[in-house]
DNA sequence: TCGAGACTAGACAGACCTGTTCACTCGGTC
DNA sequence: GACCGAGTGAACAGGTCTGTCTAGTCTCGA
Protein backbone atom coordinates (compact mmCIF):
# COMPACT_ATOMS: atom_id res chain seq x y z
CA UNK A 1 0.00 0.00 0.00
CA UNK A 2 1.09 3.60 -0.27
CA UNK A 3 2.33 5.64 1.92
CA UNK A 4 0.66 8.64 3.17
CA UNK A 5 3.49 10.61 1.78
CA UNK A 6 2.59 9.28 -1.79
CA UNK A 7 5.50 7.37 -1.65
CA UNK A 8 5.31 4.17 -3.26
CA UNK A 9 5.18 0.89 -1.10
CA UNK A 10 7.55 -1.86 -1.76
CA UNK A 11 5.30 -3.92 -3.47
CA UNK A 12 3.66 -1.71 -5.80
CA UNK A 13 7.52 -0.87 -6.96
CA UNK A 14 8.16 -4.78 -7.13
CA UNK A 15 4.90 -4.79 -9.28
CA UNK A 16 5.54 -2.00 -11.49
CA UNK A 17 9.48 -2.95 -11.97
CA UNK A 18 8.05 -6.67 -12.68
CA UNK A 19 5.80 -5.76 -15.06
CA UNK A 20 8.14 -3.53 -17.21
CA UNK A 21 11.59 -6.33 -17.41
CA UNK A 22 9.11 -9.66 -17.36
CA UNK A 23 6.97 -7.96 -20.37
CA UNK A 24 9.94 -6.45 -22.17
CA UNK A 25 12.46 -9.57 -21.47
CA UNK A 26 10.78 -12.66 -20.29
CA UNK A 27 10.11 -13.89 -16.92
CA UNK A 28 12.53 -16.80 -17.40
CA UNK A 29 15.33 -13.62 -18.95
CA UNK A 30 15.25 -11.25 -16.11
CA UNK A 31 16.80 -12.80 -12.65
CA UNK A 32 15.46 -11.35 -9.21
CA UNK A 33 18.18 -9.59 -8.77
CA UNK A 34 17.13 -6.98 -11.57
CA UNK A 35 13.32 -6.66 -10.49
CA UNK A 36 14.79 -5.76 -6.88
CA UNK A 37 17.39 -3.52 -8.12
CA UNK A 38 14.83 -2.00 -10.77
CA UNK A 39 12.77 -1.23 -8.09
CA UNK A 40 14.88 -0.25 -5.67
CA UNK A 41 13.76 -2.63 -3.32
CA UNK A 42 15.56 -5.20 -1.00
CA UNK A 43 15.56 -8.79 -1.78
CA UNK A 44 14.20 -9.67 1.62
CA UNK A 45 11.38 -6.98 0.96
CA UNK A 46 10.20 -9.12 -2.06
CA UNK A 47 10.49 -12.12 -0.42
CA UNK A 48 8.64 -11.11 2.75
CA UNK A 49 5.74 -9.95 0.39
CA UNK A 50 5.64 -12.45 -2.27
CA UNK A 51 7.39 -15.23 -0.63
CA UNK A 52 8.90 -16.69 -4.04
CA UNK A 53 9.67 -15.75 -7.50
CA UNK A 54 6.56 -17.14 -9.17
CA UNK A 55 4.49 -16.26 -6.95
CA UNK A 56 5.69 -12.61 -8.42
CA UNK A 57 5.33 -13.70 -12.19
CA UNK A 58 1.45 -14.82 -11.22
CA UNK A 59 0.88 -11.27 -9.76
CA UNK A 60 2.14 -9.80 -12.67
CA UNK A 61 0.03 -12.42 -15.12
CA UNK A 62 -2.86 -11.20 -12.92
CA UNK A 63 -2.02 -7.40 -13.65
CA UNK A 64 -1.57 -8.24 -16.94
CA UNK A 65 -4.74 -9.54 -16.95
CA UNK A 66 -6.47 -6.60 -15.35
CA UNK A 67 -4.83 -4.31 -17.73
CA UNK A 68 -6.31 -6.53 -21.25
CA UNK A 69 -9.78 -6.54 -19.38
CA UNK A 70 -9.66 -2.95 -19.26
CA UNK A 71 -8.88 -1.77 -22.49
CA UNK A 72 -10.66 -4.42 -24.29
CA UNK A 73 -13.90 -3.80 -22.09
CA UNK A 74 -13.45 -0.06 -22.72
CA UNK A 75 -13.42 -0.35 -26.59
CA UNK A 76 -16.22 -3.07 -26.37
CA UNK A 77 -18.18 -0.62 -24.23
CA UNK A 78 -18.40 2.26 -26.60
CA UNK A 79 -18.54 0.34 -29.87
CA UNK A 80 -22.30 0.90 -30.95
CA UNK A 81 -23.46 -2.14 -32.30
CA UNK A 82 -22.68 -5.89 -31.43
CA UNK A 83 -21.05 -6.35 -34.64
CA UNK A 84 -19.11 -3.34 -33.59
CA UNK A 85 -18.19 -4.57 -30.27
CA UNK A 86 -16.89 -7.88 -31.78
CA UNK A 87 -14.32 -5.28 -33.94
CA UNK A 88 -13.85 -3.34 -31.07
CA UNK A 89 -12.37 -5.95 -29.07
CA UNK A 90 -9.31 -5.98 -31.45
CA UNK A 91 -9.14 -2.20 -30.77
CA UNK A 92 -9.01 -2.66 -27.02
CA UNK A 93 -6.48 -5.28 -27.36
CA UNK A 94 -4.07 -2.96 -29.83
CA UNK A 95 -4.09 -0.23 -27.09
CA UNK A 96 -3.15 -2.04 -24.36
CA UNK A 97 -0.05 -3.55 -26.32
CA UNK A 98 0.64 0.32 -27.58
CA UNK A 99 1.40 0.99 -23.73
CA UNK A 100 4.08 -1.28 -23.31
CA UNK A 101 6.15 -1.19 -26.88
CA UNK A 102 3.99 -3.96 -28.64
CA UNK A 103 5.69 -7.48 -27.67
CA UNK A 104 2.76 -9.22 -27.78
CA UNK A 105 0.71 -11.61 -25.37
CA UNK A 106 1.99 -11.62 -22.14
CA UNK A 107 0.95 -14.75 -21.59
CA UNK A 108 1.89 -16.22 -25.12
CA UNK A 109 5.90 -15.69 -24.05
CA UNK A 110 5.31 -16.25 -19.83
CA UNK A 111 3.72 -20.14 -21.20
CA UNK A 112 6.20 -20.61 -23.62
CA UNK A 113 8.16 -22.82 -21.30
CA UNK A 114 5.85 -23.57 -18.59
CA UNK A 115 4.96 -26.45 -17.15
CA UNK A 116 1.56 -28.01 -17.49
CA UNK A 117 -0.40 -27.14 -14.19
CA UNK A 118 2.24 -24.70 -12.43
CA UNK A 119 1.37 -20.92 -11.29
CA UNK A 120 1.85 -19.85 -14.77
CA UNK A 121 0.36 -22.65 -16.87
CA UNK A 122 -3.10 -21.77 -14.74
CA UNK A 123 -3.03 -18.00 -15.05
CA UNK A 124 -2.75 -18.32 -18.40
CA UNK A 125 -5.56 -20.49 -18.99
CA UNK A 126 -7.87 -18.31 -16.31
CA UNK A 127 -6.88 -15.86 -19.35
CA UNK A 128 -7.58 -17.79 -21.92
CA UNK A 129 -11.19 -18.90 -20.44
CA UNK A 130 -11.60 -15.19 -19.99
CA UNK A 131 -11.19 -14.24 -23.88
CA UNK A 132 -13.23 -16.72 -24.95
CA UNK A 133 -16.06 -16.43 -22.96
CA UNK A 134 -16.10 -12.72 -23.90
CA UNK A 135 -16.21 -13.76 -27.40
CA UNK A 136 -18.82 -16.30 -26.59
CA UNK A 137 -21.39 -13.80 -25.46
CA UNK A 138 -20.50 -11.40 -28.20
CA UNK A 139 -21.25 -13.94 -30.84
CA UNK A 140 -24.56 -14.42 -28.99
CA UNK A 141 -25.19 -10.70 -28.50
CA UNK A 142 -24.36 -10.28 -32.84
CA UNK A 143 -26.50 -13.44 -33.21
CA UNK A 144 -24.36 -15.84 -34.56
CA UNK A 145 -26.05 -19.37 -35.80
CA UNK A 146 -23.02 -21.41 -33.60
CA UNK A 147 -21.51 -18.82 -31.19
CA UNK A 148 -19.18 -21.01 -29.98
CA UNK A 149 -17.72 -21.86 -33.32
CA UNK A 150 -17.32 -18.33 -34.05
CA UNK A 151 -15.47 -17.97 -30.49
CA UNK A 152 -13.56 -20.44 -31.62
CA UNK A 153 -12.54 -18.53 -34.87
CA UNK A 154 -12.40 -14.76 -33.06
CA UNK A 155 -9.95 -16.31 -30.49
CA UNK A 156 -7.76 -17.55 -33.24
CA UNK A 157 -7.42 -14.34 -35.03
CA UNK A 158 -7.04 -12.39 -31.36
CA UNK A 159 -3.93 -15.14 -31.17
CA UNK A 160 -2.78 -14.21 -34.43
CA UNK A 161 -3.02 -10.63 -33.97
CA UNK A 162 -0.84 -11.18 -30.59
CA UNK A 163 2.09 -12.78 -32.50
CA UNK A 164 2.18 -10.52 -35.56
CA UNK A 165 2.32 -7.50 -32.93
CA UNK A 166 4.94 -9.01 -31.37
CA UNK A 167 6.79 -10.24 -34.80
CA UNK A 168 6.25 -7.32 -36.28
CA UNK A 169 6.87 -5.05 -33.39
CA UNK A 170 3.47 -2.43 -34.05
CA UNK A 171 0.25 -2.68 -34.65
CA UNK A 172 0.22 -3.25 -38.09
CA UNK A 173 -1.71 -6.46 -38.44
CA UNK A 174 -4.84 -4.83 -36.34
CA UNK A 175 -6.70 -3.76 -39.26
CA UNK A 176 -6.46 -6.87 -41.12
CA UNK A 177 -7.59 -8.98 -37.84
CA UNK A 178 -10.70 -6.45 -37.51
CA UNK A 179 -11.15 -7.25 -41.58
CA UNK A 180 -11.00 -10.79 -40.90
CA UNK A 181 -13.38 -10.84 -37.89
CA UNK A 182 -15.86 -8.96 -39.60
CA UNK A 183 -15.71 -11.54 -42.98
CA UNK A 184 -15.89 -14.01 -40.36
CA UNK A 185 -19.07 -12.77 -38.31
CA UNK A 186 -21.49 -12.30 -41.84
CA UNK A 187 -20.38 -15.61 -42.73
CA UNK A 188 -21.73 -16.88 -39.12
CA UNK A 189 -25.13 -15.47 -39.16
CA UNK B 1 26.47 -39.02 -40.33
CA UNK B 2 25.40 -42.33 -39.81
CA UNK B 3 28.69 -44.73 -39.73
CA UNK B 4 28.03 -48.22 -42.17
CA UNK B 5 26.97 -50.44 -38.96
CA UNK B 6 23.94 -48.13 -39.32
CA UNK B 7 24.56 -46.97 -35.91
CA UNK B 8 23.59 -43.05 -35.80
CA UNK B 9 25.85 -40.44 -35.73
CA UNK B 10 26.48 -38.46 -31.77
CA UNK B 11 25.47 -35.20 -33.87
CA UNK B 12 22.40 -37.33 -35.24
CA UNK B 13 21.30 -38.34 -31.78
CA UNK B 14 22.40 -34.75 -30.46
CA UNK B 15 19.44 -33.53 -32.76
CA UNK B 16 16.36 -36.26 -31.82
CA UNK B 17 17.03 -36.00 -28.20
CA UNK B 18 17.38 -31.92 -28.43
CA UNK B 19 14.42 -32.21 -31.02
CA UNK B 20 12.44 -34.32 -28.15
CA UNK B 21 13.14 -32.39 -25.39
CA UNK B 22 13.37 -28.65 -26.61
CA UNK B 23 9.79 -29.34 -28.13
CA UNK B 24 8.14 -30.66 -25.41
CA UNK B 25 10.12 -28.51 -22.02
CA UNK B 26 11.36 -25.56 -23.97
CA UNK B 27 14.83 -24.55 -24.78
CA UNK B 28 15.62 -22.82 -21.94
CA UNK B 29 13.53 -25.10 -19.34
CA UNK B 30 16.19 -28.17 -20.94
CA UNK B 31 19.94 -27.85 -20.00
CA UNK B 32 22.94 -29.38 -21.62
CA UNK B 33 23.37 -32.19 -19.27
CA UNK B 34 20.12 -33.55 -19.79
CA UNK B 35 20.54 -33.91 -23.90
CA UNK B 36 23.50 -35.52 -23.56
CA UNK B 37 21.96 -37.99 -21.38
CA UNK B 38 19.26 -38.46 -23.58
CA UNK B 39 21.32 -38.66 -26.65
CA UNK B 40 23.93 -41.17 -24.53
CA UNK B 41 26.54 -38.94 -26.07
CA UNK B 42 29.60 -37.21 -24.09
CA UNK B 43 29.63 -33.27 -23.59
CA UNK B 44 33.03 -32.96 -25.77
CA UNK B 45 31.17 -34.57 -28.58
CA UNK B 46 28.02 -32.00 -28.22
CA UNK B 47 30.38 -29.27 -28.50
CA UNK B 48 32.90 -30.45 -30.88
CA UNK B 49 29.93 -30.83 -33.30
CA UNK B 50 27.69 -27.55 -32.87
CA UNK B 51 30.03 -25.25 -30.98
CA UNK B 52 27.40 -24.05 -28.37
CA UNK B 53 24.26 -24.75 -27.25
CA UNK B 54 23.09 -21.66 -28.97
CA UNK B 55 23.62 -23.52 -32.52
CA UNK B 56 22.21 -26.88 -31.29
CA UNK B 57 18.82 -24.68 -31.11
CA UNK B 58 19.44 -22.99 -34.15
CA UNK B 59 19.61 -26.90 -36.08
CA UNK B 60 16.85 -27.85 -33.50
CA UNK B 61 14.54 -25.13 -35.25
CA UNK B 62 16.01 -25.68 -38.56
CA UNK B 63 14.70 -29.42 -38.65
CA UNK B 64 11.43 -28.46 -36.72
CA UNK B 65 10.73 -25.82 -40.24
CA UNK B 66 12.32 -28.75 -42.06
CA UNK B 67 9.37 -30.52 -40.86
CA UNK B 68 7.04 -28.08 -41.08
CA UNK B 69 7.51 -27.54 -44.68
CA UNK B 70 7.42 -31.01 -45.42
CA UNK B 71 3.76 -31.74 -44.01
CA UNK B 72 2.75 -28.69 -45.35
CA UNK B 73 3.81 -29.35 -48.79
CA UNK B 74 2.74 -32.59 -49.22
CA UNK B 75 -0.80 -32.03 -48.04
CA UNK B 76 -0.70 -28.76 -50.35
CA UNK B 77 0.41 -30.48 -53.43
CA UNK B 78 -1.85 -33.43 -52.49
CA UNK B 79 -4.88 -30.99 -52.87
CA UNK B 80 -6.57 -30.25 -55.61
CA UNK B 81 -7.68 -26.79 -56.36
CA UNK B 82 -5.99 -23.68 -55.04
CA UNK B 83 -8.89 -23.28 -52.77
CA UNK B 84 -8.43 -26.78 -51.11
CA UNK B 85 -4.28 -25.96 -51.07
CA UNK B 86 -5.20 -23.08 -49.00
CA UNK B 87 -7.16 -24.92 -46.60
CA UNK B 88 -4.87 -28.02 -46.52
CA UNK B 89 -2.20 -25.77 -45.18
CA UNK B 90 -3.80 -26.20 -41.90
CA UNK B 91 -4.29 -30.18 -42.30
CA UNK B 92 -0.41 -30.20 -42.42
CA UNK B 93 0.14 -27.90 -39.81
CA UNK B 94 -2.10 -30.52 -37.62
CA UNK B 95 -0.90 -33.64 -38.76
CA UNK B 96 2.66 -32.09 -37.83
CA UNK B 97 1.79 -31.59 -34.44
CA UNK B 98 0.67 -34.68 -34.09
CA UNK B 99 4.07 -36.05 -34.33
CA UNK B 100 5.47 -34.94 -31.13
CA UNK B 101 2.45 -34.42 -28.82
CA UNK B 102 0.76 -31.12 -30.35
CA UNK B 103 2.90 -28.71 -27.96
CA UNK B 104 2.04 -26.35 -30.70
CA UNK B 105 4.41 -23.49 -32.54
CA UNK B 106 7.90 -24.77 -31.72
CA UNK B 107 9.00 -21.14 -32.92
CA UNK B 108 6.34 -19.52 -30.63
CA UNK B 109 7.81 -21.41 -27.67
CA UNK B 110 11.34 -20.65 -28.36
CA UNK B 111 11.03 -17.16 -28.97
CA UNK B 112 9.05 -16.31 -26.70
CA UNK B 113 12.15 -15.46 -24.50
CA UNK B 114 14.64 -14.43 -27.42
CA UNK B 115 16.37 -11.45 -27.68
CA UNK B 116 15.63 -9.16 -30.50
CA UNK B 117 18.51 -10.22 -33.19
CA UNK B 118 19.19 -13.03 -31.60
CA UNK B 119 19.64 -16.69 -33.44
CA UNK B 120 16.24 -18.04 -32.18
CA UNK B 121 14.78 -14.28 -33.18
CA UNK B 122 16.56 -14.93 -36.58
CA UNK B 123 15.87 -18.26 -37.16
CA UNK B 124 12.25 -17.19 -36.07
CA UNK B 125 11.84 -14.58 -38.40
CA UNK B 126 13.14 -16.59 -41.50
CA UNK B 127 10.01 -19.36 -40.74
CA UNK B 128 7.98 -16.38 -40.62
CA UNK B 129 8.76 -15.30 -43.70
CA UNK B 130 8.52 -18.67 -45.45
CA UNK B 131 5.36 -19.06 -44.04
CA UNK B 132 4.30 -15.78 -45.03
CA UNK B 133 5.49 -16.04 -48.61
CA UNK B 134 3.25 -19.68 -49.18
CA UNK B 135 0.18 -17.96 -48.47
CA UNK B 136 0.74 -15.13 -50.34
CA UNK B 137 1.56 -17.36 -53.06
CA UNK B 138 -1.38 -19.54 -52.69
CA UNK B 139 -3.75 -16.53 -52.51
CA UNK B 140 -2.21 -15.34 -55.97
CA UNK B 141 -3.05 -18.74 -57.33
CA UNK B 142 -6.70 -19.06 -55.61
CA UNK B 143 -8.01 -15.42 -57.12
CA UNK B 144 -7.47 -13.14 -54.16
CA UNK B 145 -8.01 -9.64 -54.77
CA UNK B 146 -5.44 -8.43 -52.37
CA UNK B 147 -2.93 -11.54 -51.67
CA UNK B 148 -1.02 -10.05 -48.94
CA UNK B 149 -3.74 -9.09 -47.43
CA UNK B 150 -5.43 -12.17 -47.46
CA UNK B 151 -1.88 -13.84 -46.23
CA UNK B 152 -1.84 -12.16 -43.39
CA UNK B 153 -5.09 -13.50 -42.31
CA UNK B 154 -4.64 -16.57 -42.94
CA UNK B 155 -1.58 -16.38 -41.20
CA UNK B 156 -3.26 -15.27 -38.15
CA UNK B 157 -5.48 -18.31 -38.19
CA UNK B 158 -2.45 -20.70 -38.70
CA UNK B 159 -0.18 -18.64 -35.43
CA UNK B 160 -4.19 -19.01 -34.19
CA UNK B 161 -4.47 -22.29 -34.67
CA UNK B 162 -1.05 -23.42 -33.16
CA UNK B 163 -1.68 -21.64 -29.91
CA UNK B 164 -4.96 -22.92 -29.47
CA UNK B 165 -3.46 -26.87 -29.96
CA UNK B 166 -0.48 -26.01 -27.69
CA UNK B 167 -3.33 -24.59 -25.20
CA UNK B 168 -6.14 -27.71 -25.85
CA UNK B 169 -3.40 -29.99 -25.93
CA UNK B 170 -4.80 -31.44 -29.42
CA UNK B 171 -6.36 -30.62 -32.94
CA UNK B 172 -9.24 -30.05 -32.21
CA UNK B 173 -9.38 -26.42 -33.12
CA UNK B 174 -8.38 -27.55 -37.05
CA UNK B 175 -11.66 -27.67 -38.53
CA UNK B 176 -12.54 -24.12 -36.90
CA UNK B 177 -9.49 -22.87 -38.74
CA UNK B 178 -10.56 -24.39 -42.12
CA UNK B 179 -13.36 -23.06 -41.93
CA UNK B 180 -12.49 -19.42 -40.78
CA UNK B 181 -10.04 -19.85 -43.89
CA UNK B 182 -12.89 -20.96 -46.14
CA UNK B 183 -14.88 -17.70 -45.38
CA UNK B 184 -11.83 -15.26 -45.67
CA UNK B 185 -11.13 -16.90 -49.25
CA UNK B 186 -14.61 -16.26 -50.04
CA UNK B 187 -14.81 -12.89 -48.91
CA UNK B 188 -11.33 -12.06 -50.96
CA UNK B 189 -12.04 -13.19 -54.07
C1' DT C 1 9.37 8.36 24.17
C1' DC C 2 8.76 3.91 22.92
C1' DG C 3 7.43 -0.05 20.44
C1' DA C 4 5.81 -2.26 16.22
C1' DG C 5 6.09 -3.03 11.61
C1' DA C 6 7.90 -2.07 7.14
C1' DC C 7 11.94 -1.89 4.90
C1' DT C 8 17.14 -2.13 3.82
C1' DA C 9 21.98 -3.80 2.66
C1' DG C 10 24.49 -7.39 1.82
C1' DA C 11 26.64 -11.79 2.79
C1' DC C 12 25.78 -16.44 2.11
C1' DA C 13 24.11 -21.30 0.82
C1' DG C 14 23.21 -24.46 -2.52
C1' DA C 15 21.71 -25.73 -6.84
C1' DC C 16 22.31 -25.55 -11.61
C1' DC C 17 24.16 -24.02 -15.98
C1' DT C 18 27.41 -23.55 -19.95
C1' DG C 19 31.61 -24.52 -21.62
C1' DT C 20 36.75 -26.42 -21.29
C1' DT C 21 40.14 -29.73 -20.89
C1' DC C 22 42.58 -34.04 -20.89
C1' DA C 23 43.67 -38.66 -21.08
C1' DC C 24 41.68 -42.40 -23.08
C1' DT C 25 39.14 -46.06 -26.27
C1' DC C 26 37.60 -47.97 -30.43
C1' DG C 27 36.85 -49.09 -35.32
C1' DG C 28 38.37 -48.70 -39.70
C1' DT C 29 42.09 -47.83 -43.25
C1' DC C 30 46.55 -47.58 -45.47
C1' DG D 1 50.79 -52.90 -37.19
C1' DA D 2 50.67 -47.90 -37.13
C1' DC D 3 47.75 -44.26 -37.71
C1' DC D 4 43.69 -41.34 -37.50
C1' DG D 5 39.32 -39.45 -36.63
C1' DA D 6 35.29 -39.81 -33.88
C1' DG D 7 33.73 -40.34 -29.67
C1' DT D 8 34.06 -41.06 -24.37
C1' DG D 9 34.07 -40.05 -19.32
C1' DA D 10 34.90 -37.24 -15.76
C1' DA D 11 36.64 -33.49 -13.41
C1' DC D 12 36.71 -28.64 -13.28
C1' DA D 13 36.14 -23.48 -13.86
C1' DG D 14 33.36 -19.70 -13.57
C1' DG D 15 29.10 -17.80 -13.66
C1' DT D 16 24.09 -17.16 -12.49
C1' DC D 17 20.05 -18.23 -10.22
C1' DT D 18 16.66 -18.48 -6.24
C1' DG D 19 16.05 -18.13 -1.68
C1' DT D 20 17.68 -17.38 3.47
C1' DC D 21 19.37 -14.91 7.11
C1' DT D 22 21.06 -11.27 10.13
C1' DA D 23 21.65 -6.91 11.92
C1' DG D 24 20.22 -2.57 11.57
C1' DT D 25 17.30 1.82 10.00
C1' DC D 26 13.23 4.48 9.36
C1' DT D 27 8.49 6.02 10.21
C1' DC D 28 4.45 6.59 12.60
C1' DG D 29 0.94 6.18 16.01
C1' DA D 30 -0.18 5.53 20.93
Amino acid sequence: MATTTGKLSARERLLAAADELFYNEGVRSVGIDRVIEHAGVAKASLYNTFGSKDELIRAYLKGRQDLVARHVMAAVDAAGTPREKVLAVFDGQTAMYAEAGYQGCAFHRANAEAHPGDRIDLATKEYRAWVRELFTDLAVRAGAADPAALATQLHMIFDGNGMATRSDRGPGSTPFAKTAAGALLDAAL
